[in-house]
DNA sequence: ACCCTGTGATACCCGCCGGGTATCACAGCC
DNA sequence: GGCTGTGATACCCGGCGGGTATCACAGGGT
C-alpha cells in the first residue's frame, strides 16, 4: 500500500478548498503548473478521479471529498506530531527516560475560550500548581470554538469545552460544570427587568436581533451584527444595539451598561475538560483529576 | 512550520519500533546508510534529539516516544485517507455529488471481533439491508481487540465493539447492549456442576489456568497456554486443560464438551457500534440508528 | 466576428535530493 | 589481534519536483 506524502496532501486540500489551481499554487507557495502535475499523478496512483475539470471551474467527486476530509485529518495529526515533539523537547531537552522524574517540568498547553471560565480556570490552575510535581500550564486563548482545530494539529495539549458548542467527537473527555444560560440585554431594554425570559422572548424582538458569531471562519445568515470578540459585543450590547445569550458564569464579564436575565429554556451548557484520545502524558492525567476533583459534574 | 512528509515518518517509526538501523531500512526497504541519513535530516529540521545512538544500539529520548506515538496516528491517518479515497471511489466511479442518490450503493466495512456477535449480527444486516437505500455491508472478521487499529487505518468504516475489552478513545460510538460474563470450563470438571461461579473461584485452580490471549502483539505473562483464536481455545478447553471468561453471547460456539457457569462478579461487558469521529456517511448514520433501534441500551 | 481574459494542461529544462555502493570508526568478544 | 556487528561517512547517479514558456479552449465584451 503506498501511503501519500503530505506534500500530495497539502496540494490536493489546497485545491480542494480553493477549487482553483492557480490560487492554491500560490497558497502552498508553487507554481500552478507543478500544481496541476501533481494531482494528475496523485489522481493515476489512486486510480481515482477527485476533481471534475469542467472547463473553467473545478469541483470535488464525491472521492474527492472523502479526501478531503480525510487529508485535512491526516495533515492535523502530522502538524501535531511535530508540534508535540518539539513541545516534548522543549523543557526537557529531550534525555531523561520516558516518566522518569529527571528534575525538568513538563509543559501542557491549555486551550480556552477566550474570556470564559474565569474562576474555574483560575481555581483549576491554583489547585494543579499545588499538586506535586505538577506540569507547567500555559494557558493558551482561543478563537470561538477552536478549541477543536488546536487539539487536533497539536497547538494544544488539552482544552476546556462547552458541550453544545463545542464538539467532543474524537477526543477523550470528563464532564466538569453544568450551568443554565442566560440573556444578556442592553440595561435599559424593557426585558431587562424580567425575571426570567425564553428563547422565543428574544428571538424576534424588533429592534434587537441577536448577534452573530463565525462559525469555521463564515459568519451565519442573519439580520444580527456581525462581532469577532467579546469586546466588541459588549461595546454592542451596552450601546443597545444587539443582545446575546450566553452560559451563566459570563456574568464574570458584565458591564455597567449590561443586564442579565436567566433563560428557562435555554439548553443547559456543560464544561468539559478534553484531550486527544491518544495522550499518554501523566501530566494531563493529573490535570484532569485535578479537574475532576475540583469540579465534580453535578452532585457526584 | 515544516510539515514532516509520511515518509520520513515510516523511517522514524521503523526505527523507534525495532530499534536498530539496519533491521529498520530492511522493513522500509531501503539500504541503512540513507536510512541514518534521512533520521539525522529529521532530528536537525526538528532540532530535537530524538533517538540516543550508544554505540552498540539504540535508545529512544523522551521526544522520541512522542513522536513515536504521533507518528504512528498521523502514519493511521495517511493510509485511511487513500483507502477510504479509494472505498469512496470503488462502488461510485467517483462520479455524482456527494448525497445525491446517483445510484451506485455505497460500502460499509463493518469490523468484528471474529467469531462474536453471531445473532447481534445477523439481526443487525438484516433489520439494515430492510432499510431503504441501505448501503452494502461489508463484514470484515478482526484478530483480538484489532477493531480500534482498523478503525483508524481506514481498514473498517465502522466496527461493534466491547466495552471493557476495546478502547473507545478516540471513535464516536453508541452504547447497544449489556451482558454479563460466563466461564467457560471442560464438561467434567467439578467447577462446572456449579450454579454460579465468582472470579476467585476460578482464579487459582490448580491444572486449570487461564488461557492467555495476545495483547498487542505479545502474550500477558502467566502460567496459562497461549492461543490465538477461539478454535485453538475451544479445543483446549474440551482437552480440559484451560478455562475462559467470556461475554453471555459466547454460548452461542460452546461445544458439547464445554459447560458454561455464569459469573456473579465479573465486570459486564457492554457492546458498542463506533466509527471515527469526523466520519460523515449518511449510510453509517443510518447503520447506528437501525443499531441502536435494534438493541437500545438496558431499557431505553 | 474579433480579440482579450482567464482557466487548466503541456512541453521542456534544470538542480536537488533520495537512494545506492563502498568504506570507515568503534565496541565487544572469542 | 582479528572477527563481527553496529551506525556514520563519502561519493556518485538518476529521477523527480520545481520553474518558465506556451498551448488549448471557453466566455464575454465591443
Amino acid at each position: 500500500m503506498e501511503t501519500l506524502e503530505t506534500r500530495e496532501l497539502r496540494y490536493f486540500v489546497a485545491v480542494a478548498e480553493e477549487l482553483h489551481f492557480g490560487r492554491a499554487a500560490e497558497r502552498v507557495g508553487v507554481a500552478q503548473p507543478p500544481l496541476s502535475r501533481a494531482i494528475q499523478q496523485l489522481e493515476r496512483r489512486l486510480g481515482v478521479t477527485l476533481l471534475e475539470r469542467d472547463r473553467r471551474g473545478v469541483s470535488l467527486t464525491a472521492a474527492g471529498e472523502v479526501l478531503l476530509h480525510e487529508g485535512r485529518a491526516a495533515l492535523d495529526a502530522a502538524t501535531a506530531a511535530v508540534r508535540r515533539t518539539r513541545r516534548a523537547a522543549g523543557g526537557a531537552d529531550g534525555r531523561g527516560g520516558p516518566g522518569g522524574p529527571d528534575g525538568s517540568r513538563e509543559r501542557l498547553v491549555l486551550a480556552v475560550k477566550a474570556g470564559a471560565f474565569h474562576e474555574l480556570l483560575q481555581r483549576l490552575l491554583d489547585a494543579y500548581a499545588a499538586e506535586p510535581g505538577a506540569a507547567e500550564i500555559e494557558v493558551l486563548p482561543s478563537g470561538t470554538c477552536e478549541q477543536e482545530a488546536m487539539l487536533r494539529d497539536g497547538r494544544a495539549d488539552v482544552a476546556l469545552m462547552h458541550k453544545p458548542f463545542n464538539s467532543l467527537a474524537g477526543f477523550d473527555s470528563e464532564e466538569l460544570t453544568t450551568e443554565g444560560q442566560i440573556a444578556i440585554l442592553p440595561a435599559g431594554h424593557p426585558l431587562a427587568a424580567r425575571e426570567t425570559l425564553t428563547l422565543a422572548d428574544i428571538a424576534g424582538i424588533p429592534g434587537l436581533p441577536l448577534a452573530r458569531w463565525p462559525r469555521n471562519g463564515v459568519f451565519p445568515p442573519g439580520p444580527g451584527p456581525e462581532v469577532d470578540d467579546q469586546t466588541q459585543l459588549a461595546q454592542l450590547i451596552a450601546l443597545g444595539r444587539t443582545a446575546a445569550v450566553f452560559p451563566e458564569t459570563a456574568r464574570a464579564w458584565l458591564w455597567a451598561e449590561h443586564a442579565a436575565v436567566p433563560l428557562t429554556d435555554a439548553p443547559p451548557v456543560v464544561t468539559h475538560i478534553a484531550w486527544p484520545a491518544h495522550s499518554r502524558s501523566l501530566a494531563l492525567a493529573a490535570l484532569v483529576r485535578t479537574a475532576t476533583r475540583l469540579a465534580p459534574p453535578a452532585a457526584a
